[in-house]
DNA sequence: GTCTATATTGTGATAGAC
DNA sequence: GTCTATCACAATATAGAC
């Protein structure tokens, strides 16, 4: 493991324990035992960081959604489950990956769209209705990581209820 | 109109100018000719004026929700339509609502409840139905925010077969 | 109700020695 | 590849005079 693997694993680390304040530079040499400026003789700035995060978490979901897939009864319903686990585990990468624009550019090519492959297959190929389900899900799992719905709230209904009506549209 | 008024007037203008980072003590100060800290002769801290723009926003959108139901042949629809037109007209206004938890202890009593009367009417008052729509409004809404569909998505297409398929699961 | 002065805390990043 | 020293900047908020 390269130092700058080192770097970004810890940046990981911290975002996912305490959120994008909680990374620092300060913080994340602290960790490595060694300074903050010392960072910069192996990254560029704190972006190519955020970026190499994304690049991990694309191809850990991408796994994750396929995994998800393989030999459902429901594929739909079943990467929803998995998506919603996946954002409830991991909020602030979570966050991370759908707060902002993403920075393509930067990204390897392909990552996203190997993390979205299995749920374009389990609609059958329906650009829209893909994005129709994707956009569900998105909206039940970062209403309920920011705490918007009352805590009565049978999530586990609307989840069925929202994918049953777009998946059979 | 009172100072604070004003002090809030400004606080929401420069938010939806310029976003967070835009919304400064000193920023505030400037636009009205004082000095920051005569700021806090007004109001307690900086928490106190989003609350006081979440109000205000809660207020708006209950009326303009409830518009746009009002004779309407496809009331979800309606209200689909409306509260995307709201967020993409004021997406500051609208990541600060919908961000992180809200603070219902320091809100106005029943504004909340006021916003979501018109849609939690319009599915019957089916609770499951009405989180599923929201969530999937919210989703599609701050995907775009977020520029994260890409820029040949049929958007309305997709609108329509989302909210097709939960109004009538 | 406004002011000046200041406390306090924090950030990312660079230069240059070793 | 690490260090020390430091830059450059910005934020919220308070004390106390007027």
């Amino acid at each position: 493991m390269s130092r700058r693997d080192e770097i970004v694993a810890v940046a990981r680390r911290l975002l996912e324990a305490g959120g994008p304040d909680a990374v620092t530079m300060r913080a994340i040499a602290d960790e490595l035992g060694i300074r903050a400026p010392s960072l910069y003789k192996h990254i560029a700035d704190k972006h190519e960081l955020e970026v190499a995060i994304m690049a991990d978490c694309f191809a850990e979901q991408a796994e994750v959604f396929a995994a998800a897939v393989t030999g459902a009864d429901d594929p739909v319903r079943a990467i929803g489950t998995a998506y919603r686990r996946w954002a409830l585990d991991h909020p602030h990468l979570y966050r991370l990956m759908t707060d902002g624009p993403l920075p393509r550019a930067d990204l390897p090519a392909g990552v996203e769209d190997a993390a979205a492959a299995p749920l374009v297959e389990a609609v059958g190929g329906n650009a829209d209705r893909a994005r129709a389900v994707w956009a569900f899900a998105h909206g039940m799992v970062s209403l309920e990581l920011a705490h918007r719905f009352p805590p009565d709230a049978d999530l586990d209904q609307a989840w069925a209820t929202g994918l049953a009506g777009i998946a059979t549209a």
